[in-house]
DNA sequence: TCTGGGGTCCTAGGACCC
DNA sequence: TCTGGGGTCCTAGGACCC
């Protein structure tokens, strides 16, 4: 058996925790840039307001009812996180972490029925306890029976936290009354082709044949189709190395014009994606520049940037990754036109692992010398923090180009000026 | 006025090989 | 007039996830 294990309205979790009076009141967390709302407290949700609408939409309604409001924080967030999964390590030892918020865990061999449900209290109760984040448990045969199981979990209080399906009976109640909408892997896509052939449910997928899903949604859909019937063959894997390391940014009001200000947000945008190359000792070969204006805005003038750098030997250098990526903003950037950039970005692909790089014969950089350089910028920045050193062009105020967060809390859990003081 | 960020996987079609 | 067969690899775009 499968268990999924998934925080309750994560982000809101983690801002009551340390705010104790907001327990029972509505919680509402934004999304960079105060743009959007990413995530709602119960009582909001029960106010209608959906994942994704944009702040300025529902400012009133948010007033009206004394919803906190906050930026996000990612830093809390993701130190929280890391303190949950190390409490579930401890139960089993085949865990899947699969978002920030959520874990697999297998639970073959730790029983059935009754005792797999009261293991699975015991495992809520101690991740409550030990990190004051509320969870929920999905039990079942399948990854994607036991998502189902969890939503039902969420639902009813009744539950005590973990719903389990282990018997036919109650697969079928359960996707008999689930969307099909609501199913992991079922976007809104499949959705409309699914309610064209008059599928409403889980269960009215699931009693179709294999040959009309595969037509209809391709191999995924019947990966789908198949968990749902209790066929497990999705695999959810802890990726060794990421194939792809991508930051990105949207500008606060309209936007940026000048080359000035872009570059430096690429550069900033190029150092955070060395940082997380180094983090995971990989080396990069194509760097992608991206950049846009608003597709919102369809009353001013549109412009797309989008450049792929092919670089000669695989690399994780802060100067030589700045520097191409700089280069390939230049290229395409347009200074004539009025237009304003919403969002940049930097992507790096065609990623290896720094130990086998595959030199060039006609490279012309002293790599040797180069990496001794990054090793000493590393060693500092480990030392004073990060960007302590960093590239010219990255500029030292970053006014221009930084982030809305005008509802941040604080970083209780990861910097000693912020830890709670108790009276 | 104001609309997030970071990923993976699959498929079709084109280019190329012998 | 009439132009093969069987592959691989790469890429862009689509779909999905949280």
């Amino acid at each position: 058996m499968i268990a999924l294990v998934d925080c309750n309205n994560f982000y809101c979790s983690c801002e009551r925790v340390f705010n104790p009076l907001l327990r029972d009141k509505p919680v509402v967390v934004l999304s960079n840039n105060d743009g959007c709302v990413v995530a709602r407290s119960n009582e909001v949700k029960a106010m209608g307001i959906k994942m994704g609408t944009p702040l300025y939409q529902i400012r009133n309604i948010l007033e009206a009812n004394n919803v906190a409001v906050f930026s996000s924080n990612y830093n809390l967030y993701g130190d929280m996180s890391r303190r949950v999964m190390m409490l579930l390590s401890e139960f089993t030892p085949e865990l899947t972490q699969y978002s920030i918020d959520e874990a697999f865990l297998d639970l073959s061999g730790f029983g059935e029925g009754e005792k797999l449900v009261s293991y699975g209290r015991k495992i809520v109760k101690t991740i409550g306890k030990g990190t004051g984040i509320p969870v929920t448990m999905g039990i079942a045969p399948t990854k994607t029976l036991a998502k189902v199981a969890s939503r039902y979990g969420k639902k009813y209080k009744g539950y005590g936290g973990v719903c389990i399906i282990d018997t036919e009976d109650k697969r079928i109640k359960a996707l008999q009354g689930f969307e099909i909408g609501e199913v992991w892997g079922i976007g809104h896509r499949s959705l409309d082709k699914l309610r064209y052939y008059g599928i409403n449910t889980a269960l009215d997928f699931t009693q179709k044949s294999e040959s009309f899903v595969r037509k209809l949604l391709t191999i995924t859909g019947v990966r789908t189709w198949k968990e749902l019937r209790g066929e497990s063959c999705i695999d959810v894997e802890e990726l060794p190395q990421k194939k792809s390391i991508c930051t990105s940014r949207s500008f606060p009001d309209s936007g940026l014009s000048e080359l000035s200000s872009l570059e430096e947000a690429v550069a900033n945008f190029t150092s955070e994606c060395v940082r997380k190359l180094r983090m995971q000792h990989s080396c990069c070969t194509e760097i992608t520049v991206f950049a846009y204006t608003s597709r919102f805005r369809l009353d001013l003038p549109q412009h797309c940037i989008n450049r792929t750098i092919h670089l000669q030997v695989p690399t994780n250098d802060l100067q030589e990754l700045v520097s191409t990526a700089v280069r390939a903003l230049r290229m395409d950037f347009r200074k004539e036109g009025g237009y304003l950039y919403k969002k940049a970005g930097v992507i790096a692909w065609n990623i290896v692992p720094d130990s086998a790089i595959q030199t060039n014969l006609f490279d012309t950089i002293d790599r040797e010398k180069q990496s001794r350089l990054a090793a000493a910028i590393d060693a500092i920045n480990r030392k004073n923090g990060h960007n302590t050193i960093k590239v010219a062009v990255q500029g030292t105020t970053g006014k221009s180009w930084h982030l809305k967060c005008e509802h941040i809390s604080k970083q209780y859990t990861t910097n000693l000026d912020d830890v709670i003081i108790v009276k």
